[in-house]
DNA sequence: CGGTGGGTTGAGGTATTTCAAGGCTCGTGG
DNA sequence: CCACGAGCCTTGAAATACCTCAACCCACCG
């Protein structure tokens, strides 16, 4: 079934044994690339390092025991990710795109915060953020339709990613799907039907490159 | 509008509150009573105090302009809400009962939090409980059925309010419904469908009092 | 008593999912 | 160079989970 492509079950990367290497480097943070679809770590395994996103995509989820998948978030150029209080992660994150990573020891991290007002008080932001993104994005899965999930969806994205006029997303359907509680086809759907009424634009023939047309109006479905 | 709290800037704090992991910051908290169904502050507006349930329950939402609700979580006894990093609120609080919360002055604790790195990460601790709450009910409205978020729900409150092993729910189905992302009759035919299967009953008339049967059918369901 | 605020239940409607088919692009190998 | 399959996307048709509308019941309360 879903084996392969989003790393589902089977794929049980050695982020570990990979970091093992960079262990050399405790304090400088160092970068690291990962390949499109692998994973960077797992749900409940050891947050030992955080991460910012230098280049590519990654995407954060839990999975339900039958495989049904809720995208947290995206996590794009310049993002902060895999920051986590207690001991464990609290999703899974893997490479949307191939990758690269800057990463930090977490340890190193919570010791100068506990000397560090304003560190800690960078942490606080940083979380702070988080939830405020998860709060916004529980409204949308508990009470939006589908037309203004994607409204919302696409808005984000414009807000974060667009170059010159264009938004290159770097997921699928079935990650814009997970992220927004949908299926894929309602998110093609969606897409197809602003596209119909002149709302956005379609360039290149990946479909993943999108123009925004009408911002007032596609703000006008996002409530 | 409440404006009785005798807590002025210049007044020095000294008694220590039983705020818990607050203790730290010294600061006097005031006791203030909501009757049942009376806003405790609204979304966007100035974010001065931090509430501390001490007993009733209170609820926080989010409105669409067309008036769809989404409850973002439930306050119940011993619980500290409105603690915004912002200046403004994020949420609409009202009070589900009549409601007598501790309140506190968010500009001290922000004064103390920034000279204290305790405070801090207590604030830090604080934000990432709720983070971690909105985490996992993103998963819930964004991929599960109906009866699992009734179920889901339900082991919530079992966790959180159970007396002699009954649970005291204190908002109506219709704050169940918003909460879960669904709708009062939809909730109304879980709770229904529960009762029907042996796993769950109702004490009383108000159908507001539950009893859980069969803990392990019903946590079979919350996937 | 009559009204109001919950709660339940049924019947019908609908938004979204599910199932299925087909198209396009791209990489790989004959 | 073309054939081929895989991955991704779109579109249609059918199924369904949930919503909407409506009726009714019950407890509470002035």
């Amino acid at each position: 079934m879903f084996v392969n492509v989003n790393g589902h079950p089977g794929s049980r990367p050695k982020a570990l044994g990979e970091l093992g290497e960079l262990s050399r480097a405790r304090i400088v943070p160092s970068e690291f690339r990962y390949n499109k679809g692998t994973e960077i770590y797992g749900e409940a395994e050891p947050a030992d390092y955080i991460y910012q996103v230098v280049d590519g995509a990654a995407r954060s989820y839990k999975l339900l025991s039958d495989g049904r998948r809720q995208i947290g978030a995206f996590h794009l150029v310049g993002d902060i990710f895999g920051l986590e209080n207690g001991l464990v992660h609290r999703f899974t994150a893997e490479a949307i795109v191939d990758t690269t990573v800057r990463l930090m020891k977490r340890c190193s991290l919570e010791h100068v915060a506990e000397s560090d007002v304003f560190v800690a008080l960078d942490l606080l932001n940083m979380t702070t953020s988080n939830l405020q993104h998860a709060e916004d994005h529980m409204l949308l899965l508990g009470r939006k339709t589908s037309l203004e999930r994607v409204a919302a969806f696409l808005l984000e994205m414009d807000r974060r990613l667009t170059a010159a006029g264009v938004i290159a997303l770097p997921m699928c359907r079935r990650d814009i799907a997970d992220y927004l509680g949908l299926t894929l086809e309602t998110v093609s759907r969606a897409l197809s039907y602003l596209h119909g009424k002149g709302i956005l634009g379609f360039l290149g023939q990946t479909q993943r490159q999108i123009v925004l047309l009408d911002r007032v109006r596609l703000a006008e479905l996002d409530l």
